[in-house]
DNA sequence: CACACTTCTTAAGCTATCTTAATTTTTATC
DNA sequence: GATAAAAATTAAGATAGCTTAAGAAGTGTG
């Protein structure tokens, strides 16, 4: 999608929210430079995270921004960034796109979906630590990089747990 | 994706297999009638469903057959049914398809990618609970339909489990 | 460099969910 | 319609992962 209509780039600082609960979402973000997460809040105020944009990757709410509907999600940066803005009236009517676009949309589309329905095969099938274990594999420039609550936040367990596992994991590698 | 190829239409039994772990996807499934499921077995031989695919619904391994990669997945019949076949040749390569029909593979792979994010919001920040009368409410027709113990290893819990919580739910509502 | 703030760790007790195993109910088959 | 097979239930004991709380270790900022 590098030829998709961008329409503005801006610098976002760390913290600065993009989308919150209940907008409808307008754009969706392609991440320059720094970070962005997206997260839903739970009934009991519990923050569970469902992507990282770093660098190069897309963010943003399919569900709102193609069905005008309002989000259930938050859009945050987790670092100074720069973003740009794409807007989601490209979404709404695939019909209309140039087919060379359409194509690569759909590859985009297509992986993301097969990176959407390994996370569910993990979260299933996995223990925490093998979750742990399967992120740092995954993504170790992220490792590096996020405070350790927001891989907690995203592989489903609580921060002092990943802290427990951490311990384990270090401990039997000693030996 | 009404036009794409279909090579050939087959009746399959209940528990007939179409997709092995380690096979190589070369087909997609479009069920006419009956049922299909797609589910990984883990380490401790407990299966975990993917997804349910009734009439006029696609199910298949995309990540094997775009990356000819062995599958990780199995697909069988959970009731006697008619599926057509399609060729995953289609998958691989997204430049050489006519533009209606990206269109409409673009609108397929978006609407389940946005039910795909639904359901890691769903395993990330709901309970078992909430879950299974999140399932009962999306998917009314196939809890008429499916053994309670399918519809707990999709939702992520065991039957024992589920049959525990369906008790618990109907002792409530009776007050 | 000191203060505040966030992150990380540790530990004890707790709960949602699992395991095992036996029993009952439902469904399929000859 | 009897028998076998599959599905569902029940219950007791086990455990992975959570909660709460407090302290330690980083990190940023004036």
């Amino acid at each position: 999608m590098e030829n998709i209509k961008v329409s503005k780039t801006k610098k976002v600082l760390k913290g600065d929210i993009l989308l919150s609960h209940g907008d409808i979402a307008k754009y969706g973000f392609r991440v320059k430079s720094g970070c962005l997460k997206s997260y839903v809040i739970d009934n009991a105020g519990k923050e569970h995270i469902l992507q990282f944009a770093p660098e190069d990757w897309l963010i943003g709410d399919m569900d709102s921004a193609t069905n005008k509907k309002p989000s259930v999600i938050f859009i945050d940066a987790i670092e100074d960034s720069e973003v740009s803005f794409i807007s989601t009236s490209d979404f709404g009517d695939f019909h209309s796109l140039e087919k060379e676009l359409l194509a690569e949309m759909s590859i985009k589309l297509r992986n993301n979906l097969i990176a959407t329905n390994k996370r569910i095969i993990s979260l299933l099938s996995a223990t925490a630590k093998e979750r742990y274990i399967e992120f740092t594999n995954t993504y170790p420039t992220l490792v590096q990089r996020l405070p350790l609550k927001l891989i907690a936040s995203y592989i489903g367990i609580t921060p002092e747990y990943l802290s427990d596992l951490r311990r384990k994991i270090s401990k039997s590698q000693k030996k």
